[in-house]
DNA sequence: CTGAAAGCGCTAACAC
DNA sequence: GTGTTAGCGCTTTCAG
């Protein structure tokens, strides 16, 4: 059905070899003959079989892409970072899209590794049980190096690439202080995350340093969720003695607060000074000027490619050392930050 | 190096035939091999060669989506329709992201076609020169069916999956005029697309229904992009007998418009009231509650997806119909669509 | 410079 | 029920 190497090989009078030679660069071949060769390749519309490379070379150029929601554009940016290095590279992703649930991860995983893939870059789903993390142990010991973008706690073994919440947690509320904020309030997420947990670390080590008493008080949670966000803020925005400012820390709480704020006819600063986290900038298109620390997701997803090759690169010549990259996040002021 | 169907026939002391038997789950085998040959495999930690197999079956069991922009929600949710009807039918996805670029477009055509996949979902790239339509059609014609998503007009010969622009651009006008208003607007896109084209079309076969006159100077282009619609909007505010209602075509195109109304303090529905396109619920998180015709991107994917597996099993019963689905987009109100 | 031959890991008639 | 054998389409020594 498909025409092969051997059409091309029976067309152009040579044999299967020196068609392989002329299809890969590889080897001398007489000027004379490659012509021919493309020629009949040209006539025939031949297009190598990547598979049958696959096989006979035991090398798929291509990787693995799990990821547990791709229509949020924090994952979207990831997958373009990592598509665009590996343009560059010549690879291939697969993808795998886990609705955020372990048994899809857990098959994403499987299938992959079926595959013969070179390697993965996964955003692990949070989860309790270590099942998922063991396997992507066994599979990175097998040879196919996982690199963790993002991941909780527990991944701490993989070669990874952070982003640094406690410092974007830092830099958040060391800004409001800046401003003149003494008592500040922070709506975080799930404590079970690790961005959530190195984000609150942040924001009491810059309290801590300006000498700034602890409120429990000013501590919410909301679970990475915008409506609990916008009940949070309804709270704070009722309080007596209230904070002055808030650091809310994902783009979809922010949202949630912003609800609240409208809908209190509230404004910012004047009535509560706002950071948030995560790239919120449709909001500033918008006209609404929320600073924001923003985690470098396009980023994240680069530099996880390139250290997926460093690492196919080293193990290939026999070294199996551990990389970790952390990405600093940006300040990104708008105005909501300013004192009262 | 990595274990193989031979590793575990000698394992378990039975032929390689048996192995795969035991593997794929066809013809019969006893239950005591079979019990064998799991063990080997689970002690080997034995997981099949999916490239081998693709070589041997000459199926890959895996598609090819091209999209422009991954990170833009929009096409995250059309892979997202794609990825979870994929899961159903056990078929892999290898992503292409090309920034909107023709050349990235053409690569991944043929990188695809490489990989002898089962199929394409793709989301063309706007192009005023045939040659990737072209490639596409080849590839059609060679045996891999090729489904268009939300395409631009001359992709008219192609299995395709259609939002309902038309229709679409009907309701939102209709809207509009069933609140009472009858100085209306457009901002509208690029119209060298087919969404934009459509869309207008609709909003004038509204206006006719209705006995409306169309207005010219009612009429604005923002390329589907937010300044510009910025600036389109600021224009609307400031015109002598300007319009009561606009119809803005598309979601980064709202955005610019709510810019507008925020900065120049005016409401919605009181001073302008707008109806969109495309799904902007962010905004009623926030508060701002502005109605929409949702062009069902999720759906969109899973309509795709099943497309493409009907037409797997059509050609390969001989047939070879040329399938269109077209989508309605559903009206969300919200509220800014109301009367003066 | 070019070709013969073996092999990548698996499946699928066909025979036993 | 199970094994033998012949590929799938390509690369890669090794000769020549």
């Amino acid at each position: 059905m498909a025409v092969t190497i051997r059409d091309i090989a029976r067309e152009s009078g040579v044999s299967r070899t020196t068609v392989s030679r002329v299809i890969n660069n590889s080897g001398y071949v007489k000027e004379d003959t490659r012509k021919k060769v493309e020629e009949a390749i040209k006539k025939l519309n031949y297009s190598p079989n990547a598979i049958a490379r696959s096989l006979s070379t035991q090398k798929t150029n291509t990787i693995g892409v799990v990821v547990p929601e791709i229509d949020n554009p924090f994952f979207g940016e990831i997958v373009r970072g990592i598509s665009e290095e590996a343009d560059k590279a010549g690879l291939n992703i697969i993808l795998c899209n886990t609705d955020s649930r372990e048994s899809k991860e857990l098959e994403a995983l499987q299938l992959l590794k079926e595959q013969r893939i070179q390697g993965i870059l996964i955003t692990p789903t949070y989860t309790e049980d270590a099942h998922n993390q063991n396997y992507m142990k066994t599979i990175d010991q097998s040879g196919v190096p996982v690199i963790i973008l993002d991941g909780f706690v527990p991944y701490s073994g993989f070669n990874s690439v952070f982003i640094n919440h406690k410092k974007g947690g830092n830099i958040a509320t060391q800004t409001l202080i800046d401003a003149g904020h003494k008592k500040i309030a922070i709506i975080n997420g799930d404590m079970k995350t690790r961005p959530a947990r190195e984000r609150y670390e942040g924001f009491l080590s810059a309290l801590d340093k300006n000498n700034i008493q602890r409120n429990e008080a000013y501590e919410f949670y909301a679970d990475y969720n915008w409506r609990k966000s916008y009940e949070r803020t309804k709270e704070i925005l009722t309080m007596d003695d209230g904070p002055t400012a808030v650091f809310v820390t994902s783009n979809m709480m922010i949202l949630g607060c912003m609800r609240a704020l409208n809908e209190f006819g509230k404004r910012m600063p004047e009535d509560l000074a706002i950071i948030g986290f995560d790239n919120v900038d449709m909001l500033s298109i918008i006209g609404m000027k929320v600073s924001y620390v923003y985690g470098p997701s396009f980023e994240m997803g680069r530099r996880g490619m390139q250290l997926l090759r460093q690492v196919i690169n080293q193990r290939a010549s026999g070294q199996m050392r551990n990389e970790k990259t952390i990405l600093t996040p940006e300040l990104m002021l708008k105005g909501s930050e300013k004192r009262i």
